[in-house]
RNA sequence: GGGCGGUUAGCUCAGUUGGUUAGAGCGCCUGCCUUACAAGCAGGAUGUCCGGGGUUCGAGUCCCUGACCGCCCA
């Protein structure tokens, strides 16, 4: 029932049907183009969706980034982009293998007992069951992605490119594999990156325990301690040595000696070290290289052993005598109580320190020496630091770009393998005959140096970054670039964009820009000729947007209890709603304090399109009947009014052009808040609070009607507000959907408001002063005589006579027509929107003479409600009091300026005309109101 | 410890290279069911632009300094 809009917008009524028809007709997939195309030139957006875990549920920050993705990709895709916006999901390794590992344990299983095989399947299985989930609400709220291309980082295709990624790197030097301290956490138990690992300030104590000094050459015990500090007393087992600073003067005479080590009652050295600070605890400290990494350097350095007293769960091992098989907490209190007792516990201190946790499950990490796999991360992280400071990849909010190349010019060598099941298992066989490691793109058989067939795989796996590091790149075929197998890579490649949060900057950012510069600047470009760095980015911008925060700028988070779901949200208002809601105040670098009071207010906005709509099909239907027929198929892509059209019709379409012209450049600038207010203000303010009710004039069907006048309003009607809703489409893609199809009734010209054109301004009419300011006296009037009607008491209903006065030289603009012109053309407009049934004009001399006729200022012209009626004297002199007030704070700031010849001579020209003109008008209006103020009656 | 960001109306936030007497939405007050819309219409009130100093004819905007809040890195 096209043209048959329900009385009430109604969100869920609509949206669910659009968005299972958008995925339905596939209407935003995206091919390479082919020379025969017909829009094979059309430049190509590429933007990839940061994949958010399969194990995810989607949340405020995902609809955010999905929403600015979504605004982006919809206006360049209708802007004429050949728009191509990727999805996936990442396996997650941790995340995933523990949600699973749950599902085991509540079944009575464990991974263990399935053995690795069966618990990879059941991964699978899992991920076939519930992975869809988060993509699933990304389709709800309508994301116009290119379904086709989903992506899953374990993907067979995906896997291919990690491996040989990993092979290529091994055979370039650039992966190592060796024992070095690593972030080990006991729960998850594997080792994780520097970045996983999130410190808290935690409060503690740094326990202080004297080591007694053993006699020359190891003999008989001397009555001297050293007093080491530590927050960690139970890696003590661990210790092999006590380091000082060489000039400490405290411990000068201990040079050389040695100590005893308490509870292992073991010999170790005391070691001079310029590292240790002499102003902490007690200035020296223990030693301890196998779980610390300050102590794992120094150790080094003094050539000293590592004992490694912990098992990979936390628990002290057989290395830690008496203690194995405590739990690190239980092993500390031991160790502090048996310290104490033999009375080497010189003193308990409380000290606040940070601590690690584990990003995934909070278990506090713990330093531990491991034999892991790095990427030698130095050659990679160059070229990505030149990559951006030659600007080939550029950062909006800017500041990003500073926080990136810190990180990057301090980075550290990247700890790869992760002791787990699920992920790319990294290709890697060890030989039991010669130990050498075969690293192969294809599964090896032999030994590469012997050729013993008894090899193993490598049973650790990769860190899930290194595969979505990977995707710009692999989502688009690499490695397996054949000639006939790259048209996707040398029309998509490089993306143009990235929106993500700044928390992965490093995770995710970073590591895709290492990855895609050292990796594409081996794919020759389509020409065969070589890639330059500007061309192997993996995308030319990135747009890091900030924390979506509650209503009182609180972080969400489940304990606080204040997260809010966007699936829930938009149940109650609907998709668009809550999109523009976050669109309003996304501007770059600020955080949004999530507000459904503002969610509310759009969703008002969106009733007040659906109703605008309603009036035009109203209006549509009617002249229908009477044979004026608007075809809106036949009107072109802008709106246009010609010179004698009326002056609501030229205003209407200039503002509509100079409201696409600044949409556009707010985009462009990824200021989606001003673009979303933009909108506002014109759909709102501009095209139903004025243009609608003024249009209603025009909008004749009776017998006695100019029909050629209706036809032409009725048009000018139709095309502004069908170019409107493709304004607003990336923003409100639902509500515009359905408006559109509506207003074509039943036959669009195309399968979708989201691929027709976006509104582009033609600068003609976004500049016509002229009309504008005609239009600007206009209303200036109408609101002067509706504050005053209302000061006055004039009932609505009651239509009033009002007087005009104005200066009968004052024109619009320089070859505008006069006001007094544009008043009189324009009466039925003033009449009937300020309810006026006379208009007087009169030069402004006559003012001087009638005071007491309450004259107001109208934007220039000044203007008296004629009304009969005994006025409120205490009222109107507490109005003009207040304007007095009001006017002598302005003339005297006015004076100030203008009465400073600094001011004068140094201003530009117009500043100073402005202000002497706003003088001039404050001070007429000041002799207005004293006038009046004196012509009232005493009372 | 190093670095970065913020402080503008009751709330949440804009304010471009310094330029006239600082804005929006929501909330608040008053009056209206005016046949598109009460999720509406019309009118209205509201600010030591965090404090102090400086540059300038002119500072919310630039510089210095202090306070408070927040983030990142070690």
């Amino acid at each position: 029932m096209p043209h048959d809009l329900p009385k009430a917008y109604d969100p869920t009524a609509i949206e669910d049907h659009w968005a299972e028809y958008w995925v339905r007709e596939n209407l935003f997939a995206q091919t390479a183009p082919e020379p025969g195309d017909a829009d094979s030139g059309a430049d190509p957006f590429t933007i990839l969706l940061p994949p958010p875990n399969v194990t995810g549920r989607l949340h405020m920050g995902h609809m955010l980034n999905q929403a600015e993705m979504d605004i982006l990709t919809r206006w360049r895709r209708m802007s004429g982009r050949r728009a191509l916006w990727l999805p996936g999901t990442d396996h997650a390794g941790i995340a995933t293998q523990m949600m699973v590992e749950r599902q085991l344990a509540s079944e009575g299983s464990s991974r263990e007992k399935l053995g690795r095989e069966a618990f990879v399947e059941r991964v699978w299985e899992w991920k076939r069951h519930y992975g869809g989930a988060i993509l699933d609400q990304m389709k709800r709220l309508g994301a116009s992605v290119d379904w086709k291309r989903e992506y899953f980082t374990m993907d067979d295709n995906l896997s291919v490119a990690v491996r040989e990624a990993f092979v290529r790197l091994h055979e370039q030097g650039l992966i190592y594999r060796g024992a070095y301290i690593v972030n080990w956490c006991p729960r998850c138990q594997t080792a994780i990156s520097d970045l996983e690992v999130v410190y808290d300030e935690h409060k503690g104590h740094l326990w202080e325990i004297r080591y007694p000094v053993t006699g020359p050459a190891g003999g008989s015990l001397t009555d001297e301690f050293l007093t080491v500090a530590t927050t960690r007393p139970e890696t003590m087992l661990g210790d092999v040595a006590v380091a000082i600073h060489p000039e400490d003067e405290r411990y000068l005479h201990l040079h050389g000696k040695k100590l005893r080590l308490p509870l292992m009652e073991r010999e170790i050295p005391i070691v001079l070290d310029e590292w240790v600070s002499r102003d902490f605890g007690t200035g020296a400290v223990k030693v301890t290289p196998a779980h610390d990494p300050n102590d794992f350097a120094l150790g080094e350095r003094h050539h000293l052993p590592s004992i490694n007293v912990m098992d990979p769960t936390g628990h002290i091992n057989q290395q830690g005598g008496p203690y194995a098989g405590l739990d690190r907490y239980a092993a500390r209190k031991a160790i502090v109580a048996d310290l104490e007792a033999q009375g080497l516990l010189a003193g308990i201190r409380d000290h606040v320190h940070n601590v690690g946790h584990c990003d995934r499950c909070k278990t506090v990490v713990e330093p531990r020496l491991s034999t892991q796999w790095f990427v030698k991360i130095q050659p990679l992280a160059d070229k990505a630091i030149q990559a951006v400071k030659e600007g080939h990849i550029r950062f909006t909010p800017e500041q990003y770009e500073k926080t990136y190349s810190n990180w990057m010019e301090n980075i550290h060598d990247w700890c790869i393998s992760r002791q787990l099941w699920w992920g790319h298992r990294i290709p890697a066989w060890h030989c039991a005959a010669c130990g050498h490691i075969t690293v192969s793109r294809q599964d090896p058989t032999a030994c590469a140096k012997c050729a013993s067939p008894s090899i193993t795989q490598e049973t650790d796996v990769l860190d899930t970054w290194f595969s979505s590091g990977l995707l710009p790149v692999s989502v688009f075929g690499w490695p397996n670039l054949t000639a006939e197998n790259r048209a996707d890579f040398d029309a998509f490649y490089p993306t143009s964009l990235l929106v993500t949060g700044f928390d992965i900057l490093f995770f995710w950012v970073a590591r895709m820009i290492m990855l895609g510069c050292w990796f594409a600047a081996d794919v020759p470009m389509p020409d065969g000729s070589p890639r330059s760095l500007a061309d192997s980015v993996p995308f030319r911008e990135v747009y890091i947007h900030a924390l979506v925060r509650d209503a009182n700028r609180e972080k969400m988070s489940k304990t606080k209890g204040n997260v809010v779901d966007p699936i829930e949200i938009v149940g109650q208002y609907g998709t668009d709603a809550v999109r523009f809601t976050l669109a309003s105040m996304a501007s770059p670098g600020t955080d949004i304090a999530f507000n459904v009071a503002r969610t509310e207010g759009y969703r008002a906005f969106a009733n007040k399109i659906w109703n605008a709509a309603r009036f035009l099909f109203m209006n549509v239907d009617r002249a229908a009947e009477l044979g004026i027929v608007v075809d809106p198929a036949a009107l072109g892509s802008m709106p246009t009014a010609a010179e004698d059209a009326p002056l609501e019709s030229r205003w209407i379409v200039a503002e509509l052009h100079s409201t696409a012209a600044r949409v556009n450049q707010a985009l462009e600038n990824y200021r989606y808040d001003d673009a979303a207010n933009i909108i506002y203000q014109f759909f709102w303010g501009s095209f139903c609070d004025w243009y609608l009710e003024i249009v209603k004039l025009s909008l004749d069907f009776s017998d006695a009607a100019d029909r050629p006048r209706t036809a032409a309003a009725l048009t000018t009607l139709v095309s502004v507000f069908e170019a409107s809703l493709r304004l607003l489409s990336p923003f409100m893609p639902f509500l515009t959907e359905e408006i559109w199809h509506a207003l074509y009734d039943g036959n669009p010209p195309a399968k979708s408001i989201a691929l027709t054109r976006y509104p582009q301004a033609n600068s003609s009419y976004q500049y016509d002063e002229v009309v504008q300011r005609a239009m600007g006296r206009i209303f200036d009037l109408i609101v002067a005589v509706r504050a005053r009607r209302k000061e006055l008491g004039v009932p609505d209903k009651e239509s009033a006579p009002i007087i005009a006065a104005w200066d009968a030289g004052s024109g619009i603009g320089s070859k505008g027509p006069t006001v007094g012109n544009v008043y009189v053309e324009n009466s039925s407009i003033i009449a009937k929107l300020a309810n006026v049934s006379v208009i007087e004009g009169k030069t402004l001399e006559f003012l001087e003479n009638t005071p007491e006729l309450g004259w107001t200022s109208a934007g220039g012209p000044f203007v008296s409600v004629v009304y009969e009626r005994t006025i409120d004297v205490p009222a109107e002199r507490d109005r003009l009091t207040k304007d007095i007030v009001r006017f002598e704070k302005g003339l005297a700031a006015a004076a100030r300026q203008l009465g400073n010849e600094g001011f004068l001579a140094k201003a530009p020209a117009q500043v100073v005309e402005g202000l002497k003109k706003q003088e001039a008008e404050t001070r007429l209006l000041l002799e207005k109101a004293q006038a009046a103020l004196a012509a009232l009656p005493t009372s």
